[in-house]
DNA sequence: ATAATGTATTCGGTATATCAAAATATAGAA
DNA sequence: TTCTATATTTTGATATACCGAATACATTAT
């Protein structure tokens, strides 16, 4: 059968809390809960579904991992998710701060068909509004962004790729300090014990961001 | 709380039926069951639960009709049904013989935010491509659409202004033979006995139909 | 090695939405 | 009026997805 939008939803969090492990290779079940909202007990049911039905390995008491096709999956939705925000900035003229929400909702609700249609009409975008790579037809994502504001060479002259957070309220500081994905900056200096950096706008200004900010922001040398 | 989809179906389906009511203005359960795609068990249980939450007036072995807040909320289901329908047909150029599918789950996905964007990036329309009429922000509908093929008065200029059925091969069909909303025809003649309508399309072609599909074809003088 | 801590799992319940089949009501025919 | 056909309701189950609280496990600190 089909997936229905919760399974999509276990399945996309699990794909990007997969993106973000350090050591172990398995997503554990608060990590999961937590990016769903739901208490651990309901992701432990929920998991061992998915297990039954092939699309994640399920060990008990360490976590889970998404099985080849809970990946394709996984990478589908993420797909449409992305398209659809792209799609309502560009068309509709939506703020990039507010698509995820709509988004959210709308990947559960839109045909392969339709996906295509706007994947056609936006010239097959490679990223979303937020800089985020949205998967091609076979399901291949880019894998790139090097740095972040933390890591990144200073005083040289860099351009903002993606922005890490879906928090439209960040997203519109971010927008408002002219670090929206595409503007060109330059880190000023890096303050280990402040806990801050020290970036130089495209106009001129100085904003100082905590290094929490600073860690969300991605840069490419320009 | 928000209406699920499911109760959102149930008050559109009611409200569509109840708009085709002949004596009574009751919708009884079969009705509302078939419309639905459910057995009448299912419609009953529904109906006392929406009847439970002042949406629908419920007379047992009689039928339902909407209360007033049940019927804002159709209204505003519709409306959000329709602008899709016509925003897939003039912004992402799909059929619209697809169309009605596909907006059937997304008007459970939108925001209101989302439908204004819409509604004003097609210029506030009164129709969708069917010809049905969009009800406006404050859930007024025009009803318009005296004739249909079966009662239109004979060999004058007519324009289609309704199509009113869903099925993908009747729409194709009725593309095919030029009998869109906005299409001009004439009305040959009537055959009683036959059950037939014989129309006069815009290129000259003399197209026949059967009552049951030409009850389908709304039309005004033009 | 054991206790304490934090994470996971299990268990008993709830809400929503559905079906199949049995029971019942209504309306029309005999 | 009684019978019968049709429509409706009731009943008992099922699937999905969730919560809260009790329990079990694993790891870390003592």
């Amino acid at each position: 059968m089909f997936p229905s939008s919760t399974v999509e939803n276990y399945l996309k969090a699990a794909y990007l809390e997969q993106g973000q492990l350090l050591q172990t290779d398995l997503v554990p079940m608060g990590r999961l809960a937590t990016a769903l909202g739901v208490v651990p007990g309901t992701a432990t049911t929920m998991v061992k579904a998915l297990a039954e039905s092939g699309l994640v390995v399920y060990e008990p008491y360490s976590g889970i991992k998404l099985t080849t096709t809970g990946e394709k999956l996984a990478v589908r939705v993420l797909r449409r998710h992305r398209l659809i925000e792209l799609f309502l900035v560009q068309v509709l003229g939506m703020s990039w701060a507010d698509v995820h929400d709509e988004a959210e909702r709308l990947e559960h609700a839109v045909s392969d068909m339709l996906i295509d249609r706007i994947d056609q009409m936006l010239g097959r975008p490679e990223t979303d509004p937020h800089g985020d790579p949205i998967p091609d037809q076979e399901g291949v994502v880019k894998k790139l962004d090097s740095f972040t504001l933390l890591n990144c060479p200073l005083l040289v002259s860099l351009a903002i790729t993606r922005v890490s957070d879906q928090d439209p309220d960040f997203l519109r500081f971010a927008e408002d300090s002219l670090l929206k994905p595409g503007e060109v900056i330059q880190v000023e200096s890096r303050d280990q014990h402040a806990d801050s950096v020290s970036v130089r706008t495209g106009t001129g200004r100085l904003v100082t961001l905590g290094t929490r900010a600073a860690s969300k922001l991605h840069v490419e040398k320009s």
